[in-house]
DNA sequence: AAGGTCTGCAACCGCGTGTTG
DNA sequence: ACAACACGCGGTTGCAGACCT
């Protein structure tokens, strides 16, 4: 079906808005509310059609967006958040508060991306260009386990922008409520969790549970198995919850679930019949990239749930860390924590594998530390 | 000083998705 | 089931100001 193009009316304005216009745009939502957007335009006397006034509205008139210069700390969310998201601009949006998604798209074509190339580093893939080091196949095999958790990440934190968007509409239809988003929030979220059960068979599932099931006594795992439909998978969730228990993780805990990281290369979530056991669907590529996002939930919040133990995740990570060939000062400064952006094109070398981990646990730190709690703009 | 080029950003456009009747 | 509508997202464009020659 076609849609009709928003603006065909003859004599609707486009272009820079104007200060009356602003004006009264503003005066107009503050009074009322946006309502309709397609609506909205003929009520405030704007010879505007209303797509132009909801993007001049959530991009520069709304009262909570902060302008001006990008902090260092911003830079880096960006960043990271790029390497796991790609140009998810709204998702990235959501974890750096007051700023839109086309502001921080913009920031990123006319500054970060310029930045990153300069530095040999490949924008896209965050990367360094010449990357002959990937190409071996126990290189390649990590940098599989790595992107299968950069896309749970990724779904996870989609999911999460969605929430974010619910709750908000819930606060915009009724105001009192706004008292309880975080409530309202948290409902949503239960709901997600029962209406789809979490994915059976998870590599990052499976690692924690090697872990716990080797260096744990028998039972304390929490995510039970006992219960699965899918004839391919080991692992259940008793009542469709997970709580991650209060583990202190030593050296062999931590090795035990390297190992396993490692060895575990078969991804069931690849498995049609599996998706289709979660989801009780038709596969298609919609549905399972929705029924993934929202099992994605559980894999995040195992994760921040691990976070807030004091869990050394940077430790399961050495397993996928000698992916990438640059590993100067300059990269390691920008990702994890350094003062300059700025610094000039200079040579890579040096501990390849430590720098590189220190990209991808810096990456992994910063969205288990923003997914602890939701995102909130 | 003048013209050309570059840069940054606001705004537009087209498409995908969810909702409604 | 279908069509129309409403909205959001990401890519792209156009313009104003800065910078360069």
């Amino acid at each position: 079906m076609g849609r009709s193009p928003c603006c065909e009316k003859v004599g609707l304005k486009k272009g820079p808005w104007t200060p009356e216009e602003d004006q009264k745009l503003l005066a107009f939502i503050e009074e009322h509310g946006h309502g309709s957007w397609r609506a909205l335009p003929a009520k405030a006397g704007l010879q505007r059609c209303g797509k132009s006034c909801r993007l001049r509205w959530t991009n520069y008139l709304r009262p909570d967006i902060k302008r001006g210069q990008f902090s260092l700390q911003e830079e880096q969310t960006i960043i990271q958040l790029h390497a796991l998201l790609g140009n998810r601009w709204s998702a990235i949006a959501t974890h750096l508060p007051k700023r839109t998604d086309n502001e921080i798209k913009n920031y990123w074509n006319t500054h970060l991306k310029k930045r990153l190339t300069k530095m040999g580093i490949d924008p896209v893939t965050h990367k360094p260009k010449t990357d002959a080091l990937s190409s071996g196949s126990g290189n390649s095999k990590n940098a599989a386990n790595l992107s299968h958790m950069a896309q749970w990440e990724s779904a996870r934190l989609e999911a999460e922008a969605r929430l974010v968007r619910e709750s908000k509409l819930v606060v915009v239809s009724n105001p009192i409520q706004s008292q309880t988003q975080t409530q309202t929030q948290t409902q949503i979220q239960t709901q997600l969790i029962n209406k789809n059960p979490p994915p059976q068979c998870l590599d990052v599932l499976k690692a924690w549970q090697g872990v716990w099931s080797k260096s744990i006594s028998p039972g304390m795992f929490p995510i039970g198995c006992d219960d699965l439909e899918s004839p391919t998978s080991t692992l259940s969730f008793a009542d469709h919850t997970v709580t991650i228990p209060n583990v202190v993780f030593n050296e062999n805990t931590v090795s035990a679930a390297l190992d396993f990281a490692k060895n575990s290369v078969t991804c069931e979530m690849d498995n049609t019949m599996s998706l289709q056991d979660m989801n009780n669907s038709s596969t298609t590529t919609t549905t399972t990239t929705t029924n993934t996002t929202e099992s994605a939930w559980i894999i995040g919040d195992s994760f921040s749930a691990v976070n807030k133990n004091n869990m050394q995740l940077s430790n399961i990570m050495e397993g996928f860390t000698d992916i990438f060939g640059c590993n100067c000062e300059e990269h390691n400064k920008m990702m994890g924590g350094g003062d300059s952006l700025d610094n000039g094109d200079k040579s890579c070398g040096g501990n390849f594998e430590e720098n590189n981990k220190n990209y991808w646990n810096s990456i992994l730190h910063l969205v288990n530390a923003s997914s602890s709690g939701s995102p909130v703009l």
